[in-house]
DNA sequence: CGCACATTGTTGACGTGGACAACAAATTTC
DNA sequence: GAAATTTGTTGTCCACGTCAACAATGTGCG
């Protein structure tokens, strides 16, 4: 197939061999926006997972805390529609959350089958702290990506 | 805890109950690059699946493919190197495209431990295929992200 | 040369995440 | 009041990242 989006002029054919370290070309990938995505991505969460170890917080984790803090008494359906998961993923989220005392399901007063999600007090804590060192995460980016290439992509990103 | 960045002035206390479809807040997510590169991520593979699902190839198929082919006889540690990913991993997806005869591990011809990886007649016309699809796929993107920050997010990123 | 060390490809195992299907309980619709 | 829908839940399957271990091969150095 050949793509013609080569740019240095080394022919494929020549390189069968040991002649050190070569250039590896990307080919078509280098129009594909969905490769660059998510290699970010993949960096990003390594950073973050990294700097939330100590207080054992995933980003799927964090995300479900910060809009239930933020959406007091929401119910499930409702919190995996706005992060875009799925219910059943949900569940088992909110359960191990609920099993280190981070959140409560309270029963929902007007509709039996909802639950009514409220952070704890130490779910509040812990939050807090994940801010904390989430930030410090966020400072970081700015620090790889410069803070013009930050500011554009957060605001570009945010009303997609 | 409570974030400022409450855009909606509605108090949290109030919604218990049934008040028909509420606006849900993200709370911190809004200043959260992570969140949304992972939400666009998310995305952009579901359209390139589904895109891709009548010749069953994943994102990462078509990346191992489109390697191999912008750098012919490449080894694998190589290829894994390039797309960050383990050569653990690496083995079992070159594994089963090997399976779909879509391409060949021969052994290299100076280096005993290495294989060097090439596309098979087959492989180069199913890639053929793969990037007319991915093609369509990304002018989806350029039509929902519009053309100019269709443009940039590519440009940015490629240069981190 | 000979031996320690590094690299390459491979396998196995574990945990996480996304995707579906099925279900019971509760609620809404008509 | 019966049918349809919503909500939370469980189970299952597969893709993926991660880590440890290993055999074969290659490299470096005394």
């Amino acid at each position: 197939m050949r793509t013609s989006t080569r740019s240095s002029g080394a022919t494929a054919r020549a390189r069968g061999g040991r002649y050190g370290a070569r250039a590896i070309e990307l080919g078509m990938l280098n129009r594909r926006l969905g490769y660059f995505v998510r290699r970010l991505q993949v960096w990003i969460f390594q950073d973050f997972i990294s700097r939330l170890a100590a207080i054992d917080i995933s980003p799927a984790q964090f995300s479900v805390l910060a809009v239930i803090d933020a959406n007091e008494g929401l119910s499930q359906s409702e919190l995996a529609a706005t992060l875009g998961i799925e219910r059943a993923r949900l569940v088992r989220l909110l359960h191990r959350l609920e099993q280190r005392a981070l959140l409560r399901r309270l029963p929902s007063s007007a509709d039996g089958r909802r639950h009514a999600l409220r952070l704890t007090r130490e779910g509040e804590r812990v939050l807090a702290r994940a801010k904390v060192l989430s930030d410090r995460h966020e400072d970081e980016l700015v620090r790889r990506l410069g803070a013009e290439r930050y500011r554009m992509l957060l605001e570009m990103l945010r009303d997609v």
